[in-house]
RNA sequence: CGGAGUGUAGCGCAGUCUGGUAGCGCACCUGGUUUGGGACCAGGGGGUCGAAGGUUCGAGUCCUUUCACUCCGACCA
């Protein structure tokens, strides 16, 4: 391609909205275009070109595992959705409308329930089974917040994949080959990733598993450890039982005036005590579908943290919102002096698990001013783990020490079992004859995600630095002064060669002088560059890597061979 | 949805306080010079100042309403 003919509106400002290195490298390297609308983009001949190198990579290896692509209609009927029950569930990320009949459609945010109903319209016995099948296709979900460019877009490339098997054992074989075809995947595309547990949302189902590539920039939180392998999202993430060094305060069972001690700090320095030893009760109001709703108490070591997504799973809540104070007061409880006793009929109460069978410990009396020493944690309660890891806890595996780390959230799989089988309907016939739902795997990838996650591991202050697989171009190739006829005819021919011998070049024939050309080329960031200027005169050209700007001379007459072999 | 901010040429911004010919830089077009680190000179094109209403002889500027976007938070496969 003649850069003379390529649109590539390079800029030398960055956007006065973008942030992020990836978010101003996309733009400022022409690659991507804002259309105005917030987290919508145009991809521009540059961008698409990356789009379709790191889906050609996404979908080479999904084929070489066996899976078979597919793509289903971007609009999806509401009613699917109703069946599964997602409809109201998922909220309003979900751009829902309605056609000129009056009936409602959803922009596909995820294709579960389409997917399911190709199945169950095509797939009836066991002999058919197991299928995996993928698309790489638009996804539109209308997010709160978009921000980041092509990080957290509303319209987003996703690769999405659905496997259905007769039994939950072979369910898991196929989990486990798209954790391996997963990490091929972004191995070939040059990303430094960490594969960790992770919550399973609002796609429901038992195990997953995200695929994190690490960068600073990154908006989930993972916990990671020192000593072994062991990594999950902070929603997910779980560490050894902790102890604490400091002692029981040896206190009889009695209720305690204590009028200006409410919090955990306030607390542990009224009785002297470590907060491990008191209980910390937050309440939160879970809502539910229809509005309905109920104030929930999660009840914890003063120690902790209160873990949001996994307290919103422990009591099966579409979501936890905050609660305030007059709420509890009707409620009957009384904020800051708050027990998980005695609580009214209609408050539920989570406790933590470690705190089942504590003794010695600290709690609200439920009366303004009270607290109540010596208790000890035990009978009934719903024991949830709902407490969030913290830097420096031991890890649950080796004993390690966890720490925090950031993480971008590139793949996602699933074990999902019967969660949309079932209520679809979407079952086959076993060997004996017998309806069964399917158990299903899924499997997704933001490839549009992919192309902002390279930037962020592979930039410098100059631009882009694409990785082998993922460039626009394999090789730039400079002529710095067109008007030399030397120059000019040089480069011409090894543009020629080059792309006769199959390396996909991008030959810069422009008028523009020496450095201009240069900033461009560092902005969009192909891995390597021949570049034709003054030495030229000495029979010499530059062979440039973009990763670190190193420069080599070499014979022009060798060029054409010496590139081929450095490209391979 | 809470808090803060911004809407003026394709992009980045000034002008708004104190009403009086709509500006600057980049980009773009023409001609010339220049060619190893985002060149220079000369000329040129491009705007319902987010929208609606109001005050005024006169509104980018003042008033009212409204919409959009951005940032922080909440939220999020």
């Amino acid at each position: 391609m003649r850069f003379s003919r390529l649109l590539v509106p390079t800029t030398k400002e960055t956007p006065n909205d973008a942030t992020l290195a990836s978010h101003i490298f996309l733009i400022r390297g022409g690659f991507i275009q804002s259309v105005g609308g917030s987290g919508l983009y145009n991809f521009l001949p540059l961008g698409k070109k990356v789009l379709d190198r790191v889906r050609s990579v996404v979908k080479e290896e999904l084929d070489n595992a066996g899976c078979q692509e597919v793509s289903l209609s971007f609009v999806t009927p509401a009613s699917l959705w109703e069946e599964s029950g997602r409809y109201e569930k998922y909220g309003k990320e979900l751009l829902r409308f309605k056609d000129r009949k009056d009936n409602e459609f959803v922009l596909g945010p995820t294709h579960e329930e389409m997917m399911v109903n190709l199945v169950r319209q095509s797939v009836k016995s066991y002999k058919q089974l197991p299928l995996n099948l993928y698309q790489i296709n638009l996804k539109f979900r209308d997010e709160i917040r978009p921000r980041f460019g092509l990080m957290r877009g509303r319209e987003f490339l996703m690769k999405d994949g659905y496997s259905f098997h007769t039994d939950e054992a072979d369910m898991k074989r196929e989990f486990d080959l798209m954790e391996e075809t997963y990490k091929k995947i972004f191995t070939r595309l040059g990303l430094e990733f960490r594969v960790v547990e992770a919550d399973s949302g609002a796609i429901g189902g038992s195990g997953s598993k995200e695929f994190m590539v690490l960068a600073d920039s990154g908006e989930d939180t993972i916990v990671v450890c020192d000593g072994c392998d062991y990594g999950a999202n902070i929603e997910a993430a779980v560490r050894q039982e902790k102890q604490c060094d400091a002692p029981a305060p040896q206190l009889e069972n009695e209720k305690v005036h204590t009028p200006d001690a409410s919090t955990m700090e306030e607390l542990a320095l009224f009785f002297n005590v470590d907060p491990f030893y008191l209980v910390k009760t937050v309440a939160m109001r879970a809502l539910y579908d229809e509005g309905k709703s109920q104030i929930v108490l999660f009840a914890l070591r003063g120690s902790d943290e209160l873990q949001e997504v996994k307290a919103c799973n422990a009591v099966d809540a579409n979501e936890l919102v905050e609660v305030s104070e007059e709420e509890l007061e009707a409620a009957g409880l009384v904020p800051g002096f708050m027990a998980p006793f005695d609580t009214p009929k209609e408050v539920r109460v989570i406790v933590d698990t470690t705190l089942k069978g504590a003794t010695n410990m600290i709690c609200g009396a439920n009366e303004k001013g009270y607290h109540t020493t010596g208790n000890t944690i035990e009978g009934d309660f719903a024991y949830r783990d709902i407490v969030s890891v913290q830097e420096g806890d031991a890890c649950a595996k080796c004993g390690g020490t966890l720490r925090y780390t950031k993480g971008i959230e590139a793949g996602h799989i699933f074990q999902l079992g019967t969660r949309y089988s079932e209520p679809l309907g979407c079952t086959f016939l076993d060997e004996n004859g017998k309806a069964k739902p399917m158990v299903m795997g899924t499997y997704g990838i933001g490839v549009s995600r992919l192309l902002a996650a390279i930037i962020e591991q592979h930039h410098d202050e100059k631009g882009c630095i694409w990785t082998k697989e993922s460039a626009p171009f394999d090789l730039y190739i400079m002529v710095s002064n067109i008007k030399d006829k030397a120059q000019l005819a040089l480069g011409e021919e090894v543009y020629i060669a080059l792309q006769s011998a199959g390396i996909d070049v991008l030959f810069d024939d422009r008028k523009d002088r020496f450095g201009a050309k240069m900033k461009d080329y560092e902005l969009i960031g192909i891995p390597h560059a021949v570049i034709i200027g003054k030495k030229l005169s000495d029979g010499l050209v530059e062979f440039v890597t973009r990763e670190g700007m190193v420069k080599e001379e070499v014979s022009a007459e060798e060029i054409v061979s010496f590139v081929q072999e450095r490209l391979c």
